[in-house]
RNA sequence: GGUCCCAUCGUCUAGCCUGGCCUAGGACGGAGCCCUCUCAAGGCUUAAACACGGGUUCGAAUCCCGUUGGGACCA
């Protein structure tokens, strides 16, 4: 009956950011299991912050990540009426007042207080005031209760109390009429009908401050579940300083972004000893009974395993997808474009399982576009020389006899080339590389051989050996 | 300072609720070996942790109390 509801609520300011995407992720993961509705608000209520570029960052990380949203875009600004609209109605039921207090005077009290040890709270000071028409600069404050306790049942946390004695009255509305944090985020989830509000455990200590204005509104109030922090090697809060934090440069770096939810949802939700899980499966599988309760430190290491995995394990022809658009930005537009989607694929399968990223990838496709290689000199002074000359124009000799490439044939001509020449595989094997891709390190030759075709092997063969006579 | 949260290998974690199967399992990373035409990938092996102190119990990583350490919020 109780269908279930919740949102992702970013700040606009600044790129979207992993811990970010992490809480969009459970959030997502939730409302996919049980059916429910995800949506997205921004909360754009401090404007001199929130920048519509920022918007923007947010929906493409989103759709990056595959993270589609039922509901919204949302965005506070747009909702101001609501906001005072139901402080008002908070004010009429006398559960607000008018505060006439200066700020700077606050200020002053609040710093007495700490000297005295005290907590820097607000002493009450307006509360049985009954100011009814304030002057300009009042702000309107809830009237917190102050005997009890606020009890949480959080969803991973468990049962947190808080005494109601220790929250004070909070501003609602500030004096420039823009409502606080603590109080747009209860008319919003309220009004939206929230039913599970997920969001960084920062937010836990808040929890008690918004519980009674819930109440007071005369709404139900929703569960809460407090996700812990990610943080960075040096266990502080992941920040610029630990590198990369905003999901978009992960793309910019190569990531796939299955790799990436993967990873993300891993860092703090386990089920048993699995690593690897389809999107499918996280649906099915997710739980908020195991979800960790304290801080992750961010693992690049293992992010990057990750997704080494799935570029070996994902369809070629999907890696190709998220590949092409790097290989324009490499400059490798106009080759790409005279190639099959099917020969990416087979160069995609060729490359897969030494690439770790696309951006490596990109790397080790290079050498087989083009007729011709460029040679790393390095690798053409040491390997092309004049000695395996001979072995070199038998070898290809032998090749040109076959109308086609053929892996079995082709790859017994070369045993019987070292054989008769009295060479290790390796003597042969590496000269043969080197002209073949122009470095060192490459895949199987005769995979090579199969990709690059029967006349481009041929052809760069015989450039091999132009060179190796050049000494 | 007050309130709240957290605590298993370097890191992510399983186990904890419902004590014994835990001489604590898996994964990343590390080390070693194997495979091998190079580089990878893969396979095998290995080092590495229950923060500390009390209690409860025949028995505690698991329950209780305290300490310490980290973190968040009040800003």
């Amino acid at each position: 009956m109780s269908q279930v509801r919740v949102r992702f609520a970013p700040s606009p300011t600044g790129f979207l950011h992993i811990g970010g995407v992490r809480t969009a992720l459970f959030n997502w993961l939730f409302a996919r299991q049980q059916q429910g509705t995800f949506i997205l608000r921004i909360e754009d209520t401090d404007q001199s912050r929130s920048t519509d570029a920022s918007i923007q960052a947010i929906i493409e990380g989103m759709a990056w990540v595959g993270l589609d949203w039922d509901e919204g875009p949302f965005r506070q600004t747009e909702r101001m009426d609501l906001y005072r609209s139901h402080a008002m109605q908070l004010f009429e039921a006398g559960h607000a007042y008018w505060c006439v207090c200066k700020a700077e005077e606050l200020e002053a009290r609040r710093k007495a207080a700490e000297a005295k040890g005290l907590s820097p709270r607000y002493d009450g000071r307006c509360r049985n005031l009954q100011i009814t028409n304030p002057s300009e600069d009042a702000a309107l404050r809830f009237k917190a209760p102050q005997e009890g306790q606020t009890v949480i049942d959080d969803l991973i946390k468990g049962r947190v109390v808080f005494e109601n004695t220790i929250v004070d009255d909070v501003i609602i509305l500030r004096s420039n009429g823009y409502p606080t944090y603590n109080f747009s985020v209860v008319v919003d989830d309220a009004l939206m009908g929230i039913t599970h509000v997920v969001r960084g455990d920062d937010h836990l200590t808040n929890t008690p401050r918004q519980v009674p204005i819930f109440k007071a509104l005369g709404f139900t109030v929703p569960r809460f579940g407090h996700l812990p922090m990610i943080l960075g090697a040096d266990k502080t809060r992941l920040s610029k300083r630990h590198g990369a934090t905003s999901i978009m440069a992960y793309k910019d770096m190569g990531y796939l972004p299955e790799a990436m939810v993967n990873y993300l949802v891993r860092l703090g939700w386990s089920h048993g000893d699995q690593e690897l899980f389809t999107r499918q499966e996280l649906i099915d599988k997710f739980s908020w009974d195991h979800v960790q309760k304290s801080a992750a430190v961010f693992n690049p290491d293992k992010l990057l395993w990750m997704n080494a995995e799935y570029i070996k394990t994902s369809p070629p022809s999907h890696v190709v997808r998220a590949l092409v658009p790097m290989l324009e930005q490499a400059g490798l537009g106009k080759d790409v474009e005279t190639v099959s989607g099917e020969w990416l694929a087979q160069l995609v399968v060729l490359v897969k399982e030494r690439a770790k990223t696309l951006v490596d990838m990109v790397e080790w496709v290079k050498p087989y576009f083009g007729q011709t290689v460029t040679f790393d000199e390095e690798a053409a002074k040491k390997f092309l020389t004049p000695a395996v000359g001979p072995a070199f124009s038998k070898l290809i000799t032998r090749f040109e006899v076959f109308p086609s490439f053929s892996k079995v044939e082709w790859e017994n001509s070369f045993k019987q080339v070292v054989e008769e020449e009295g060479m290790k595989m390796g003597q042969l094997a590496q000269p043969v590389r080197v002209a073949l891709t122009g470095r060192t390190a490459s895949p199987g030759l005769f995979e090579v051989m199969d990709v690059l075709g029967r006349d481009r092997s041929l052809f760069r063969l015989r450039k091999g050996l132009e060179r190796a006579s050049m000494g």
